[in-house]
DNA sequence: ACAAAATAGCACCATTTCAGTGCCTTTTCA
DNA sequence: TGAAAAGGCACTGAAATGGTGCTATTTTGT
């Protein structure tokens, strides 16, 4: 149905936890029962991320994950990707191929809409979702600006 | 995995014929049988196309549909939203609530996205798509050109 | 009147994807 | 050596998706 999968929208949620913290390693622990996430899906997800290249994971007490790569070269594209496979809005679409292609009145335009889609999500960053997480961390609490 | 459901792709494809077939009536027959589509199931989304007035139906001998707009007043985001409810990236994005979007550290971002896919889906009509049909239908077959 | 064309309506099935969990192993620090 | 933490594996339940069959109703044409 056009829509996120909870793969994603967690894995973009611990990045984004993950850009906020700096160097220092957080354990998926942390990251779960701090946002209230599912933690084996958690842990796979953070897997993906891992092996992907995406984090670095340290084993042992202390370890954890964070960042490997800058926010701002990580486009929102590359993480939906790694955590859900290549991006395929249709048969046809995204590189892929359809045997009724050459005939289908609207192959064209469908990839013409993909590509935007495609742009879409390679021109947002992970730097832009941590610049709307450091937003919301600078002002906590409005109920004290009452 | 953000892909185009069947409903809408098959819809996309039927409203692309009946665009190019003017103001004459095409039974759902004609259409699955000329492109290749499954019937039962193009009934079924043409009839929900009925429903929701976006072409007219008429029944009986000689009857079938027609588009009852404009193409170029047709957005794809429309007819995804008439065949697969509306577009809806993730539980806080485009209009919905979530109850962890207070505290959730992407939400503004995830709004964002939403939007502009959003918008992308709104930018496209299927007058766009029926110009790229009507360029196919002009160069049916490039072999002849050889 | 009647047969045929065509949409409308209903209920159902099979497959795939998705979300989520359990349990155990390995590594590493204190 | 014990606890913390990632890694690996297999599984389950629920939902969405794609698809079909059958019947009823409307309408045209003969
Ligand atoms: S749009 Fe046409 S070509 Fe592209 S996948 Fe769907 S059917 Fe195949
Ligand atoms: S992004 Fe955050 S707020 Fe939006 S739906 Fe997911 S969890 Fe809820």
């Amino acid at each position: 149905m056009l829509r996120f999968t909870k793969r994603s929208e967690y894995g973009l949620i611990a990045l984004a936890y993950l850009g906020g913290q700096g160097d220092s390693y957080c354990s998926a622990r942390e990251i779960v029962d701090t946002l209230g996430l599912p933690r084996r899906l958690c842990a796979e997800i953070l897997k993906s991320l891992s092996t992907a290249g995406l984090v670095e994971a340290i084993r042992g007490p202390g370890g954890g994950y964070r960042l490997k790569r800058e926010p701002s070269g990580l486009s929102l594209s590359e993480v939906i990707t790694v955590l859900e496979g290549p991006l395929r809005m249709a048969n046809c679409a995204n590189g892929g191929e359809c045997e009724k292609e050459a005939a289908c009145l609207i192959a064209t335009g469908v990839n013409r809409v993909a590509d935007d889609i495609q742009g879409v999500l390679s021109s947002f960053t992970l730097a832009d979702l941590i610049a709307e997480a450091q937003a919301k961390i600078n002002a906590p609490t409005p109920a004290i600006q009452v």
